[in-house]
This record gives structure tokens, C-alpha cells and sequence, in this order.
DNA sequence: TGTGGAGCTTCCCATCATGGGAAGGTCAAG
DNA sequence: CTTGACCTTCCCATGATGGGAAGCTCCACA
């Protein structure tokens, strides 16, 4: 199997999986005659784990962690919970963020009337006309 | 004003300020004598003005967007009112999103012994046993 | 046998917003 | 006059991905 068929069978680019190698995420693949990298089923199925961990939001980082894991057949279930605990954590922090942000950004919106004049509380709000910032929902954008 | 003070009286770190500056998001400080940037009370309230923005989860490029709308006193305010709509749009999207992973995980979480024992679901479904991917929640993460 | 196009290779660049750090000039306090 | 805090510019890194160029290979078809 070349690099495309790995690709189409995976859903992973072939531009990703070539990056997947060169950072070490997979081991470099055997190559044919011609240069061209040799891909087996083993392969695909890596891919595809790969592809469903960054589905759910997992980093590479913790994708190679989980990859490893997966492959060490006397694993602690523990550890892997643990990931997955600590990444659903993370996703509801910056869920929580950002239903600050579109609390406020609602509100703003409501009292902003929408139309030709050029009166807008939302650019109120942004300048701090009523005294300056850090009212706002959430400090950090990447918390 | 030097840029450390704007800074500090802004809240935008003096590396974000030049930033800024060079890809033209605000005006080229005046400098004085010795090439120091100088910043008066009207560069630190747009400086604010960004901060806010931001925090609100608006890009760069929104942010200028805005910015201009601010300073154009014959804006009209719908055209502020739809940018902000979009983006209410946009992070409500995001975070389904992220609520569809959250949801997923803590399932499988939730069957994971998270023991000693090698036996993990949370594996055995990034793995994809019951059959390959796009299961998952959402397709792309940044979508 | 020749040719065209699809697919592979590597290499470099761009994104988005931010931070780190080096090398060197400047200023104020001790 | 030294020390340290501040400023300047310049380059590099992040994370994950895509775009594209230049050059090779392979296969199918005329």
C-alpha cells in the first residue's frame, strides 16, 4: 500500500502522516524500490486511532501517549483514564469560557440596535466607557 | 509614555504593542529622541479597546474590523451588530463541538475501570474494535 | 515505444497569536 | 561610573495543518 491508499483508508492526509513520522509519532515506514513509503493494515489501524484521538480533541502529545499505552498490552487502565479525565477537564474549561464570551456578546447584541444609526453598545462596551477593562468574561483566550 | 507603562496600563505586553504595530492593526508610535516609542492616553485606549476584543474571543482581524467601525462615527451599528452575530454564531459551533467530545469521553470514562487492569474501553474505542472511525464526535476539531 | 498524467519524494513557506531570547543602545539611581 | 532596568531590532519556536515547487516513478493507452 502506498502513502494515498494508507491516506484514503486512514482519513489521515498523506502530508500528515509524512509529519506523523518525522516527529516520531509512527516509525518510519519500509520503503519500496522506488523510494516510496510501504504502509500494511497494522499501519492503517495506527492511523486511524491517531485520526479518532484528534477527533476527540486530544494533542499529538497526548495522542502519542495514549498510542503507547495502547500498544503496551499490560497497561494500567488507570493511566488512560486519567488522560481522559484530565482532556475533559480541559474541554470544559474552554467550554465554560467561551459560553462567558457568548453570554456577554448575547447581551451586547440585544441592547445593539442593529440598524442605520451609528449609536452601538457593543463598541461602548469594547471602548470601556464605563470605566476601563478586564470586565470582561474570561482573562485569557487560551486559558 | 514609554511602552512598558502603555503596557501595564493597557494590559497588552509590549511585544503584542510592537506586534501590532508592524502588521498595522494601530498606527507607528511617534518615537522620541532616544527611538523610544511614546503613548499617550488615546494609543492605551485602543490598546483596551484590542485587549477586550480579544478577550471576547474575536480575531485579529475582526478586532481591526471593529476598530475601524469604532472610530468611523458614521458607522452603522448593524454592521457591528453582524460581526458580533457571527461570532456568537461561531462560538456556539465551537463549543457543540467540544460538548459532543466532553459527552463521548465521559462515556467511556464512565466504562473504564480505571484500575490496575489492562482492560480499557477508552482504548478499545479509539482503536475502533466495533469497526473503523468517524464514530467520533465531530469530524475536523477546528472546523 | 513514446507520452501524459497521476502519484510519490523532499523542501520551503504560510497560517494565528504569542512568547523567548540575544545583542546592543539608553537612562536613572546609587 | 557602574549597575540594572528599560528600550530597540532580529530571529526562532509553538501546534497542526495546508500549499506548492521541483523532480522522480509508474502505469495505461495510442
Amino acid at each position: 500500500m502506498n502513502i494515498g491508499e494508507a491516506s484514503s483508508a486512514s482519513g489521515v492526509s498523506a502530508k500528515m502522516i509524512r509529519y506523523y513520522e518525522e516527529i516520531g509519532l509512527i516509525r518510519p515506514m519500509g520503503r519500496s524500490g522506488n523510494n516510496y513509503r510501504v504502509y500494511g493494515e497494522e499501519e492503517v489501524h495506527i492511523l486511524r486511532f491517531i485520526k479518532r484521538a484528534r477527533n476527540l480533541g486530544f494533542s499529538l502529545e497526548e495522542t502519542e501517549t495514549l498510542l503507547k499505552l495502547w500498544q503496551d498490552k499490560s497497561r494500567e487502565s488507570s493511566a488512560v483514564k486519567e488522560i481522559a479525565t484530565a482532556h475533559i477537564g480541559d474541554l470544559e474549561r474552554r467550554i465554560a469560557e467561551m459560553q462567558g464570551m457568548v453570554k456577554t456578546l448575547k447581551h451586547l447584541a440585544h441592547c445593539c440596535g442593529g440598524d442605520n444609526r451609528p449609536n452601538c453598545p457593543i463598541l461602548d462596551d469594547l471602548a470601556g466607557d464605563g470605566e476601563m477593562g478586564d470586565r470582561a468574561v474570561g482573562k485569557k483566550i487560551h486559558a
